[in-house]
This record gives C-alpha cells, sequence and structure tokens, in this order.
DNA sequence: ATGCTATCGCTACTCCAGTCGCGTTAAGCA
DNA sequence: TGCTTAACGCGACTGGAGTAGCGATAGCAT
C-alpha cells in the first residue's frame, strides 16, 4: 500500500523571504498560495526528522518555514491538518498494487510498502494515526486513503482467485485486512520494536489462510 | 481477552464531602487515599459516558469528583494516568482465557470479548488506547496489560496443539495477533462501523489459517 | 493526647493552543 | 494601469494544561 516512506524526497526550504531577482519580478509557481504551502510543509517534514511527533505545532512549524502562525490555523486548522496534507503531498494518483505473480509475493510486496511507512523518517504515517485520535481532520484523511487502498488492493485477491491460488468466493477486503492489520497492530498499538520478518511472515500467513479457504463466509 | 467491558458496574459516586456520624468519625476504609482514588475514577468512568473521551480532562474529573485539581495531577500524572489507573482496577488478577473446548472456540471468545471492550459505554478501552499516543502512562499500562494477556493466551494455542487441531511448531503469539489485530485495525484505526460478525470471522480465519499451517517457520 | 508525616487543598503563576480584528500585500482581471 | 479580492501578517486576547509553594488536615505511631 502506497504510504509515505523513506523514499519520499524532503525539497530544499526556500529562502524566508524572495528577494527580488535582476531584469524581474519573484516567480512564484502556483502563486504565494502555493509557495506557502510548500514552505509549511517541509517544515513539518524536517521538524519530524529532528524532533518527532510530540513536538511537532502549529507554532513550531510557523517558526520553521516563516509563515505565520495565523495563516497555518487558519489553511491546515491543527497538527493533524497539517499531517493529512504531507500525506496528500506524497501520495500518488496513479499508485498501483505490486503485481508479482503469485498472490503471496503480492501480499508480502504491499505488507513491506505498509512496514517501510510505519517505520519510516520522517515518521509521518505513524505521526498522522497518532494524530487521528485527536484531529478530525486527520481522521477524516486517513479513513479517505484507507478506503481508496483497500479498494485498489482488491484487484490483488481477484488475480489470485483467476490464478486458483484461492477460492472464488473470497473477501478481497477480509483478506487484505488480515494481512495488513498484525504490522499496524504490533508495530502502533503494541509498539513491539520492528522485527524484519514481520511483514513477509503477516502477508505469507494470510496467503496460507486464503488458499485454505479463509475470509470465505 | 480481559478488557473492561459493558459488564464492568460503575460505583455509586460518594457525597462531595463526607459528614461526621452520628457516634464516631467518618469511616475511610483504605484511608483519605483510597478514597479520593474511588471518587476519582467513578468521576472518570462517569464522564466517558456522558461525554466521551475528547471531553476528558484532569479539570473535568476533578469538578466532578470534588477532589483537587493539584491532587489529580500530582497521583495521576495526565488523563491517560487516569485511564490507565481505571483499567488497572477494572481488571481481574485471576482472569484466565476460555476454554471451549476448540481453538476456534477460544478464539472467538476471545475475540468477543476484544470487541465488547472496544465498543463498550464506557469507552475505556479505545480512551485508553487513543490517549497512549500522547501519554506515557497510558502507553505503558497499555503494553504491560497486553504483555500479559497475549502471555496468559498462550495456553489456548497449547491446547489446540494438543488436540492435533494445529501443528506443534504454531508461533502462539503470532496465531493470537492475527485473530485479534483486525479487530483493533477495523475498530481503532479504520473506524469502520461495528459488525456483529467480525469478531467470530477474524477468529475462524485465524484457526482455519493455523489449521493450514501458519504462523509456523 | 501529642507529634510527625503523608496527603490534600488553595491560589497564583507560566506557557501554549487557538482565535479575532484589522491592516498589508499579492495576484488576477478588466 | 487601476481596482478588487483573496491570502497573509500582526498583535492582542482568551482559555486551558500544567506547575509551584505553602498551609491545612487526615492518619498513624508513641
Amino acid at each position: 500500500m502506497d504510504h509515505p516512506g523513506p523514499t519520499t524526497r524532503i525539497p530544499d526550504e526556500p529562502p524566508r523571504s524572495a528577494r527580488p531577482q535582476p531584469g524581474g519580478p519573484v516567480r512564484r509557481p502556483g502563486g504565494r498560495s502555493a509557495e506557502v504551502r510548500r514552505r509549511v510543509l517541509a517544515a513539518v517534514r524536517t521538524h519530524l526528522v529532528e524532533h518527532g511527533y510530540d513536538a511537532l505545532s502549529v507554532d513550531a512549524v510557523a517558526d520553521r518555514s516563516g509563515v505565520h502562525r495565523t495563516t497555518v490555523y487558519r489553511r491546515w486548522r491543527d497538527v493533524g491538518g497539517l499531517l493529512a496534507d504531507v500525506l496528500a503531498e506524497a501520495t500518488s494518483d496513479d499508485w498501483r498494487p505490486p503485481d508479482t505473480g503469485t498472490l503471496a509475493g503480492d501480499l508480502v510486496a504491499v505488507n513491506r510498502e505498509v512496514h517501510a511507512a510505519l517505520t519510516a523518517d520522517p515518521p509521518v504515517t505513524t505521526a498522522l494515526i497518532a494524530a487521528s485520535f485527536r484531529s478530525a481532520p486527520a481522521a477524516d484523511a486517513l479513513r479517505t486513503f484507507w478506503i481508496d487502498r483497500y479498494d485498489r488492493c482488491a484487484v490483488i485477491v481477484a488475480r489470485g482467485v483467476a490464478r486458483g491460488e484461492t477460492p472464488a468466493r473470497t473477501d478481497p477486503r477480509r483478506l487484505l485486512v488480515a494481512a495488513t492489520a498484525p504490522l499496524y497492530h504490533e508495530l502502533l498499538l503494541l509498539r513491539t520494536p520492528a522485527d524484519p520478518h514481520l511483514a513477509d511472515r503477516a502477508a505469507r500467513d494470510a496467503a496460507t489462510a486464503a488458499r485454505a479457504g479463509a475470509f470465505t463466509d
């Protein structure tokens, strides 16, 4: 599943105030509004890397980005809104689930992406999930994202059915949740130290279950 | 797994200030300290029922319990500490995992308890989990609780092995996490509406997986 | 009954999250 | 080029989370 992961690049922070250029006005693609957004989101990512989620605040982001705190409150409402926007910026509309040729392979690939997102630096995904318990914008963004991603991944199960790897009546979402839920549970709720085999094991356990007829009524 | 559930009884809130009784001093079993604790924890539960987790605060609990806010901060540190103590009060040292005669039956029984806890009123468990992202006392209490409960449930898997329902090499914790994680994932992270069949399905899916040799390396 | 200690209550304080009103400025359009 | 509007900056404000110091009181031991 597509989450912001370690390959998400942090763009350089632009200068605090753009200086007039020789020969013409300062160029601001997307207008002042877009530049404000770029600076603010860059500040969120940098602050997360350096200080973690607990230290993330609207004031901290405003100070680092040079955008006034009132503007940040006005546009993003709270820390959760900031994180939701960082996620929105980082995720790709054209993301597609992996296609490795086997159900287990696809689930392993998805779980590796989820694992990478949950252990990434900056910890955007874990921060957004934590924020979702306190912030409506964060909860909304997360729900929307997950609905979309679980929908897109249904094709993994359809391929499995087509290959005869799993019964035709397999509930796709139920299987996908079974594959991914242990990662979220272990890393976010139980807070167990990251186990490099966790993602693959959970995926393979789910594939074994599917083959055996689980996830069907 | 033992969570405070709908059967947890809310004791009546004692009067704000105990009045001298005819013929002798006010009786305070456990001393003033114990009475303060009873009143504070009762206030936490009542406030959760009436206003939910978002409205829970140290000041609200102090007002409702008649215990000074400084005392509440001093003893419980934050809202998470309050919720951790409510959990401690409600959980039973002698809880044992269910023993229904089958692996699937045991997992279903555990999952029903987890489901009851996650959908209970007052929502102590969900509140504590939400608070654990912000409060060290809450995170510590939850971790300790879960380590204990997953350990105690290992016997469910041992019985399954003894009955020949699952291979001898089955990893107990991995199976238990696979059975319970979808409930937490759906109800707390994905926030999907409570599905009466969720608990049973997740449990049976895990039992099917175990029978098929999942959760072994 | 008295003294000591742990616990609690009280008030004032700091700091931070969040908001408001108003002026400034960027940007688009006629 | 000028006007209008949207977005931003600024400073002041409110309310709530959290803390500190000190006095009062409950409870226990002598």
